[in-house]
DNA sequence: CGTTAATGTAACCGATCGGTTACGCATCCG
DNA sequence: CGGATGCGTAACCGATCGGTTACATTAACG
């Protein structure tokens, strides 16, 4: 046992980007236009190393990419939103198990009626 | 500085509470149908309490509850699926996002072949 | 060409996380 | 009633996380 999930799938990665509520707001950011890194986290009581370290997990989770501009980097929604996709398949996926689960809940409410 | 995120919202917990694989997993299997406690873990690679610790957070996150029966305890999806509600339409929001950056993004190409 | 500006990374730190073992407590059953 | 069963939690542990300061690198500019 103490086996921690070897593999880190996509999905974790971008789910896990997507918890944090300060990597939302940078995200947001981002996704209004086009935004320098220094930029960012303009505002934020960070430092820009830590809005550095937040922009890497939003790339590696597919989200954001950088358009490297002379000695400056611009951030921007990736291109292709395939982990958003994703993400978006897995929530429509659960969805549809709880609109299953609650049908049946009420199927079981309305026998226990009968009862 | 060095403060964190005074404020835990709800959505950074059920986002939380799915970014990981095995609680995603448990979160599957209770879906299916109601399970006992001891059983949601079957043949997973973790002893009880890690499981209980897992049904704990799913539960906070609001995406679970148990249902006492005498001394053992069902989890079944939580009948208000608020959280995952909460979840979609942030989602949902987010793809908006990116359908207009998108969109931008190809008109700007666009223009660029003109030029 | 040297300096400055913009970015990323390394090293470190306290807090949180995901797991364990040990225990407490309530409920059923002989 | 007393043991067994089912469940949760406390205490602990190594790893990861979100932040910091310090440094390395690269591109622009006088």
């Amino acid at each position: 046992m103490r086996r921690r999930a070897i593999t880190t799938t996509r999905l974790d990665r971008t789910l896990a980007a997507l918890a944090d509520p300060t990597r939302r707001r940078l995200l947001d950011r981002v996704g209004r236009k086009a935004v320098r890194a220094s930029d960012v986290g303009a505002g934020l009581p960070m430092t820009r190393p830590a809005v550095s370290k937040h922009l890497r997990i939003l790339r590696e989770a597919g989200l954001i990419e950088p358009v490297p501009q002379g000695r400056e980097v611009l951030y921007r929604l990736a291109r292709h939103d395939a982990a958003l996709a994703q993400v978006r398949r897995y929530v429509a996926r659960l969805s549809g198990t709880w609109d299953r689960a609650l049908a049946a809940f009420k199927a079981f409410a309305e026998q226990e009626e009968d009862a």
